[in-house]
RNA sequence: CGCGGGGUGGAGCAGCCUGGUAGCUCGUCGGGCUCAUAACCCGAAGGUCGUGUGGUUCAAAUCCCGCCCCCGCAACCA
């Protein structure tokens, strides 16, 4: 019979800059993954790559002074490294730059264009100039830019768009009949109350701000944008091109696929997006879509200021390439959002990998050479303590395998850890340097010792999928070849009458105290590194010279708040009323996490008085507020006699 | 009233669907053991399970209602 197929993907990570922690730990998820499913047989693969194109990607090689395909050459490269460094088992990298992703994505278009599922139309909206780029009415809402804060033309451009609204309906029902489609299942109530059912946007679906990027074949100044291009590396990493007479047998064997492992951030793009565009390309569509949690740093997110963003390869010289695994894996709840901080790396590493995992071993390993010369004993009759044992041994088999099929990998570690634990129970229960002193005893101790290197075999097969060198370890000390996950189907696959291999440390105990404060030296010291660039920096970026008729266009009044209260639908939004005292106007500014209603009323401000009204939340706003302030704004306050109305200039 | 998740001993979580002695890991304290990586094993302290001294029930962490707080998504911000 042919092995069942697996076909599983993480994202492509976007190649502008190395992946921190955070970023790592999707590979090593997918990875566990990959291996547990090849583990129970299936014929897996696994890919992963990098997503390389897109503006920023432009940006950043400009800066640099380099071709963009200069730049994501080298940034590819260090992200393939890392992955490989942390035994990521993946059977293809892609890169959105490879020749044939980029030729079939071109094919992709131009299929969906000839279906009418893509059609040019225009792209109205805000736009920047020094920007280059577009916003809509609602980010637009002052009529400034988002970005930069310059003003906003209303433009109108040429654009692609995909009609969405479409295939809307066979989504919901897809969704609703496929329960196991999206996971968590929180995150699926996310997707389908905030877009479906809210109605699908026909999605512009190419750029002409910037050139790097897939040109569409019959408009070459148009660019597919990210949607279309990333999104298909899942078909064109098989081999898929629309224009194939025949799809290559790699295609046709593994997709769909089995699973979509992402980050929760880019869940709309593959439970929404990613769908439509399958059923317009008439494929099926993936079985799952997990969206996983992201790590922060303590109780914060990481960054270069905070001096706290922490890589997996630098992680991996304290803790080992497995250390970093087993954390990533064991420490990460399933939905909700697990954080990292050095003290629990260190109390983990330590607690699991050293005392509970390591020790173990260590000390079975000794008894087993002390007592019977390194020979792998025969086991004889069991007692009740041996049942225990090997029932914990059995559960703890199912239990991980039914975890693992449900993505629930650091309960399933929890799980085997608890077999460890039993084990090293066992021990105490057992006291085989009692039996030893007895010669009667000779053939009890032969048992436990057995149950014990037994137990630690299972271990090992169990923890291959989070830790494959560790396990490669211990199968080593084991002297064993019976490393297949059918071994561990029933207790006792182990030879007896075998010698073991000689003994290593799996994980040297690290001293916590002196650890922390080496690291905690370590931040400060970058902190003060960035706060040092930070003050290097050149000045802010100053708009160009204008005239005084420029400025004249604006028209800044005085005004008295005489009204002031909180939008209760936004978080960030007052709504007050002003006096210009030729007229009464409302305003709503985003200033509610600086100031309470109260710290406003009776307050002269500067408005600008021209400014075309916009709608905020559904409250209209005509005019601005003048503030100052990037991280905390303050508003510009006026002395209490000037006169309301009065032009301010 | 935009949608969803959650508030359980010092920390992180399980239990809630299918009401009935509150469980796990870490930490703290005491003890045991000596095979082992100052590791391992046992025991103890510590929780009125966010709140109303709300409702249902013989019985509620568990079901229902109100309120408070946190988080995610959306929305939205100079």
């Amino acid at each position: 019979m042919a092995k069942e197929k697996f076909y599983i993907t993480s994202a492509i990570a976007y190649a502008s800059r190395k992946p921190h922690f955070g970023n790592t730990y999707e590979i090593i998820l997918t990875d566990a993954v990959a291996r547990f499913q090849r583990q129970q047989g299936r014929d897996v693969f696994f890919l992963t790559g990098t997503d390389e194109h897109g503006q920023k990607i432009e940006e950043l090689a400009e800066k640099e002074g380099i071709e963009p395909q200069k730049y994501v050459d080298r940034v590819s490269g260090e992200i393939r490294s890392i992955w490989d460094l942390m035994d990521v088992s993946y059977d293809k990298f892609i890169r959105t730059t490879d020749d044939y992703h980029v030729k079939s994505v071109r094919h992709i278009f131009n299929k969906l264009y000839s279906k009418g599922d893509i059609y040019k139309g225009h792209y109205e909206g805000w736009y920047c100039t020094p920007c280059e780029s577009f916003f809509t009415d609602t980010q637009a809402s002052d009529g400034k830019c988002p970005d930069c804060g310059r003003p906003l033309k209303k433009a109108k451009e040429e654009a692609y768009f995909f009609a969405m609204s479409k295939y809307a309906d066979r989504l919901s029902d897809y969704i609703e009949n496929h329960v196991e489609f999206v996971e968590p299942e929180s995150r699926k109530k996310e997707m389908v109350n905030n877009f479906l059912k809210a109605g699908l946007q026909d999605l512009c679906v190419t750029r002409n701000s910037f050139k790097w990027g897939i040109p569409v074949d019959f408009d070459p100044k148009h660019v597919i944008y990210v949607w279309i291009d990333a999104l298909a590396n899942y078909i064109t990493a098989l081999g898929y091109d629309p224009e194939n007479e025949k799809m290559p047998e790699l295609f046709e064997k593994y997709w769909p696929a089995d699973v979509h492992i992402i980050g929760k951030d880019i869940l709309r793009f593959h439970t929404i997006y990613w769908p439509i565009i399958l059923m317009a390309l008439d494929l099926p569509l993936p079985k799952k879509v997990f969206g996983h949690p992201w790590f922060n740093f303590g109780q914060d997110k990481m960054s270069k200021s905070k001096g706290n963003v922490i890589y997996a390869d630098r992680l991996a010289e304290f803790f080992g390439v497995d250390g970093v695994r087993y954390y990533a894996l064991a420490e990460m709840p399933y939905a909700a959002d697990g954080s990292i901080t050095y003290e629990n790396v260190v109390n983990r590493y330590n607690t699991d990998l050293a005392n509970n995992l390591g020790n173990l071993v260590s000390r079975t390993h000794a008894m087993t050479v002390k007592y019977f010369d390194g020979m792998v004993p025969t086991p004889a009759e069991e007692t009740e303590l041996d049942r225990d044992l090997k029932a914990t041994v059995a559960d703890t088999v199912e239990k991980s395998k039914k975890l693992m099929n449900e993505y629930h990998v650091s309960d399933a570690l929890d799980c085997i850890f608890g077999m460890l634990r039993r084990a090293n129970k066992y021990i105490d229960e057992t006291a085989p340097w009692v039996l030893a002193k007895n010669d009667g005893d000779r053939t009890r101790l032969g048992t436990v010792i057995y149950n014990l290197l037994e137990t630690i075999r299972t271990g090992a097969v169990l923890l291959e999928p989070f830790m494959p060198t560790t396990s490669d370890k211990i199968f080593s000390q084991l002297a064993t070849d019976e490393t297949a996950y059918e071994t561990v189907s029933s207790f006792g696959a182990l030879k007896s009458g075998a010698k073991i291999g000689t003994a290593q440390t799996l994980f040297a105990r690290i001293d916590e105290q002196k650890f922390l404060s080496e690291r905690n030296a370590e931040i400060l010291a970058a902190m003060k590194a960035a706060e040092i660039a930070e003050k290097e920096k050149e000045e802010p970026e100053h708009e160009k010279q204008i005239g005084i008729d420029s400025f004249k266009n604006v028209e800044l009044r005085a005004a008295k708040v005489i009204e002031c209260e909180k939008v209760p639908k936004a978080k960030k939004l007052l709504k007050l009323m002003v006096d210009l005292g030729y007229e009464k106007r409302q305003i709503v500014s985003g200033i509610a996490n600086f100031y309470t209603p109260e710290q406003l009323i009776g307050k002269k401000i500067i408005v600008v008085a021209n400014l075309a009204p916009a709608t905020l939340c559904g409250i209209e706003s005509k005019g601005m507020l003048l503030a100052a302030g990037e991280e905390t704004v303050k508003v510009v306050f006026l002395d209490d006699e000037t006169p309301l109305g009065a032009r301010v200039r």
